[in-house]
RNA sequence: GGCUGGAUGGCAGAGUGGUUAUGCAGCGGACUGCAACUCCGUGUACGCCGGUUCGAUUCCGACUCCAGCCUCCA
């Protein structure tokens, strides 16, 4: 007898009991990337949360299936292809497989499905097809087909807007053929020479919106558990596809609507259009990429994150604090004191609180260090239990000395340069040269190299400088 | 302007109607040739004004400020 996960559901603003539609199942979506660049921080923590929030529905028993779209079809895809001088395929598989390796540096499992829209244009063809013979979609003289928005009476309850009240800010752009300045388009008439699919509306592609709720429908069924995205697509993207499935399936679409906090700098939210954003790559040159996912868990998923370089910087030596404890210890199953686990469990519950969930950590972590100098039999079990809760929020799972040793990121000398002046400095010391030796000590330490003394000899850990981004 | 969320100690960041968050930094101690590292110990806090209450950072209301959405954006 468990108690209750609770989970802020962005539709009624509350947290609530999470119960599946199917006991022991969880079918969840998420809104993926546009693929016509690399993901910037503000994708990772979207990937980074909904991996979390997936590990942990997995840890306590749930079968989760995860589906993540890919949006390959897009404006922005054809414009970035056609400036680039190549193909929309070539294009889109880059970026593909770029998201693929920046999200397996960061620890974030693959979703169980990934459906890609021009795969599923059959799909969203026949979605829009129910739409135009249920009333609540309209195809124009030019091949547009839009959403007629007032015919929904719901429209808006996601985000809490009156249609009525929305119309003063909307703009029918030259060109579109609308009747109602709220209507969304579903498929869009294409221009000569541009990528196109058939359909009863003549050559088009698809609209964003229409998408998703075709391949979520296609994956999941009519009505899911948990719909997840980032924190700008509440509108209108969410609020159409409420639009778009409900009265296509005249059936509830998803029972949690979850939404990850954005990223900013300087107080502003990361974003290609403002061109404040950070690549996952280029910060993982200077990072290694497990200091970057414990910066995106521990601030709570729906919390903003100001990103500044320093916070890697504080992000690793919270880390290390964990390798340390760690170092030396070869983890094994044993008993524990249940009480890490139930609380680590409450956190975890209550809105998936890894902060909370990390100071368990941190506690579990000073019971290993008290147990490595006072009860060396119990630490075994100890380290094993941390880094068995660490992986459900996606950390610890490196050997400590690598990690202190500067993880993924390169070394500023050959690691058998270090050893050889490592030893030197042992020589200098045997002759009782403090000079000399204090002098290698100080050379790597500018390096960012610190030096750990000890009885079996001398460690050294690497904090890179991660000033440049 | 409408809608949504937020304002916590030097920084980051949880949480709670009266009792330690946690981490980083700082300080003290152990250790050290001296240090570093490591370990142990340690502190200042809840935007502003009212209200409810025996008691509010925590609940309610007003205010100020910040951010997001209202156009593509994770």
């Amino acid at each position: 007898m468990s108690a209750d996960l609770l989970i802020y559901n962005t539709l009624t603003r509350r947290k609530e009991a999470f119960t599946p539609i199917d006991p022991g199942q969880v079918r969840m979506y998420v809104c993926g990337m546009t693929v016509y660049d690399y993901c910037h921080l503000g994708h990772a923590r979207v990937m980074v949360a909904f991996d979390v929030i997936t590990r942990y529905l997995r840890h306590r028993g749930f079968d989760v299936t995860y589906v993540r779209n890919i949006t390959d079809i897009d404006d922005k895809i054809l414009r970035r292809a056609e400036e680039n001088g190549e193909s929309i395929g070539s294009l889109t598989e880059r970026m593909i497989e770029a998201m693929r390796e920046d999200e397996a540096r960061l620890r974030v499992l693959r979703p169980d499905r990934e459906p890609r829209a021009t795969r599923h244009v059959g799909d969203i063809v026949a979605m829009i097809e129910t739409l135009i013979a249920k009333g609540f979609a309209y195809a124009a003289v030019n091949g547009d087909v839009y959403y007629r928005v007032r015919k929904f009476e719901g429209y808006g309850k996601l985000n809490n807007r009156d249609p009525d009240e929305m119309r003063a800010g909307a703009r029918i752009v030259v060109g579109e053929h609308k009747e109602d300045p709220l209507d969304f388009v579903l498929w869009k008439a294409a221009k000569p020479g541009e990528a196109s699919w058939p359909s009863p509306w003549g050559e088009g592609r698809p609209g964003w919106h229409i998408e998703c709720s075709a391949m979520s429908r296609c994956c999941l069924g009519e009505t899911f558990d948990i719909h997840g995205g980032g924190p700008d697509l509440t509108f209108p993207h969410h609020e159409n596809e409420i639009a778009q499935s409900e009265a296509a399936n005249d059936k509830p679409f998803v029972n949690t609507w979850m939404h990850a906090g954005a990223v900013r700098v300087n107080q502003e939210k990361m974003s290609k259009s403002l061109g404040n954003f950070f690549t996952i790559r280029e910060v993982l040159e200077v990072h290694d990429p497990e200091v970057v996912r414990y910066l995106l868990v521990a601030s709570h998923y729906r919390s903003p994150i100001n990103y500044a370089p320093e916070a890697l910087g504080e992000a690793r030596r919270s880390l290390e604090r964990f390798y340390n404890a760690l170092d030396g210890v070869e983890p094994a199953e044993g008993e524990v004191d249940a009480r890490f686990t139930e609380r680590f469990g409450a956190a975890m519950d209550d809105d998936f609180n890894t902060p909370e969930a990390l100071s368990v950590l941190f506690d579990l972590a000073r019971e290993l260090n008290r147990a490595k100098q006072e009860e060396p039999q119990q630490a075994p079990a100890l380290a094993f239990e941390l880094k068995r809760l660490g992986d459900v929020l996606g950390l610890l799972d490196q050997e400590p000395a690598y990690f202190l040793k500067g993880g993924e990121v390169a070394l500023p000398l050959p690691e058998a340069e270090i050893e050889a002046k490592i030893a030197a400095r042992a020589e200098a010391k045997k002759a009782r040269d403090f000079a000399a030796a204090d002098a290698i000590r100080d050379e790597l330490a500018a390096l960012g190299i610190q030096l750990k003394d000890s009885r079996e000899g001398t460690r050294w850990i690497y904090e890179p400088p991660g000033e440049r981004v």
